[in-house]
DNA sequence: GCAAAAGTGTTAAGTCTACACCCATGC
DNA sequence: GCATGGGTGTAGACTTAACACTTTTGC
């Protein structure tokens, strides 16, 4: 597949290549310094941030098109990746907008150009190691970086409210499947772990407990190990399962009953 | 809105009025004869079944078009209706299998028709009152017809895959949010509600602790009448307290951690 | 009166919560 | 040696699971 990499292309003849009306948008998380981070667009013109999105490719799958997005901006792939939730309100666009902003690049977009149409997004979320992903802006941006959650308010047209849903189904999902590991580095110590599961849900836990029920997931190796260079006691390293993980994320699929 | 009953008029001037490449698709499931239903269309010229679906207009919202779709088949409205899935494989349509579709409809159909394309599809997934629902066929269709989960196999398209889907999704969603009830009439005995328990979860459960979980959520109001008419001891009726439900439905989300 | 279905309560097992003590490290 | 953070164990509260007896009704 070729993968267009002129703006001026893009805005004009895209409609040649892509869906219509139809993009991706990922809701890319990382944890960094005890902070859950959101890896954001500035776009150019703009006094907004948005989330990293695309459009689908006439044969592609709109998964995939999802998995191009979160590589292209992080470098990662095959990664966790899980569509939540589609957008399809007519007001979420505005085709004004649209032809305005690429007015400023330099492009006159007329009001029938596959771009100033409505669009319907698919909403997907990632849970990455932020030390691995090597932000890179994309065509009609400035900068690709991690913004904190608290700071990562009022986003460009809806992304906000995608980037809440996103939360949510984080938070859900949480209390069911062990998605949090996806987050840190290969080898991570409980603390740091349970660092992460406080940040996500927003409250403290136990740190007895936690490593109770994080051991009874199953999925967890402890390495012999222990972290270095570190004052206090050191803690254990782990690692997971990715084995078991996987059979873990499908078991998920049955509590409670 | 123009809602567009002439089936050569959509196959032919659809794309006026659509939005292009995008459909709603409706796993709508009913609870009958201590049998899951799922409600299907007998298409034209076709041995398969299909799921209700529908096109999304212009300058509607999918919700929308799905909850229009669902008013359609059945005649209900407001019902509780979810998205649950996106199905995005280019490969899942055929455009040469809709051009000769149409042409079986007596309805010539270009290769580059707007109907041709491949679609994306949203998938919704609705529980209702079997009883109040009156099937209605769509301008397609010769049947809209009940069918038990068991008998609904190799579906039109990827269908199958699609309600397989949403019922992965039912049973995962029962585990944490009291929805079952939407599938039953406005009065039922706790035995009713505990065979459709066990029938979506396709296991059977002790009577008495599902009545004390049940209760637990605090939804359900007894109600003085019991059930006439009927052999045996003559058991409660029950409604539940679309109030509280709505509470509960919201809290659902929060529970585990 | 008997079979079938429904109402209700109890006990034991298991899980979760809260909490305390000991150990290792850096200063 | 003391402050800080990490490792581990346990008792009590709570929840869930398993189970038995009684009541009502139609035949």
């Amino acid at each position: 597949m070729s993968v267009l990499t002129d703006p001026k292309k893009i805005a004009l003849h895209g409609g040649k290549y892509f869906l219509p009306q139809l993009s991706v948008d990922c809701v890319i998380l990382g944890f960094h310094d005890g902070e859950l981070k959101v890896l954001l667009l500035k776009m150019h013109h703009s006094a907004h941030w948005a989330l990293p999105g695309g459009f689908i490719y006439k044969e592609e799958t709109v998964d995939d098109a999802a998995h191009r997005v979160l590589e292209e901006r992080t470098g990662l792939k095959n990664l966790f990746l899980q569509q939540f939730h589609v957008f399809g309100n007519p007001a979420r666009s505005s085709s004004k907008a649209t032809v305005e902003y690429f007015k400023k690049e330099g492009i006159h977009l007329d009001k029938n150009s596959w771009l100033a149409q409505r669009f319907v997004t698919v909403g997907y979320y990632a849970l990455v190691d932020f030390a691995k992903a090597q932000p890179h802006p994309d065509l009609f941006s400035d900068a690709c970086e991690w913004v904190s959650l608290r700071e990562a308010e009022d986003l460009f047209m809806d992304h906000s409210d995608i980037l809440q849903k996103a939360l949510e189904t984080v938070r859900l999902q949480l209390n069911y499947q062990p998605i949090g590991f996806n987050l840190l580095p290969r080898k991570f110590t409980m603390p740091e772990l349970q660092r992460l599961y406080e940040t996500i849900l927003g409250k403290p836990l136990d740190r007895r407990n936690f490593q109770r029920r994080m051991l009874a997931y199953g999925i967890l190796k402890k390495l012999a190990e222990q972290k270095k260079g570190v004052a206090h006691k050191a803690p254990f390293l782990y690692s997971f399962d990715t084995q078991r993980y996987r059979k873990a994320l499908a078991a998920g699929l049955d509590g409670g009953w």
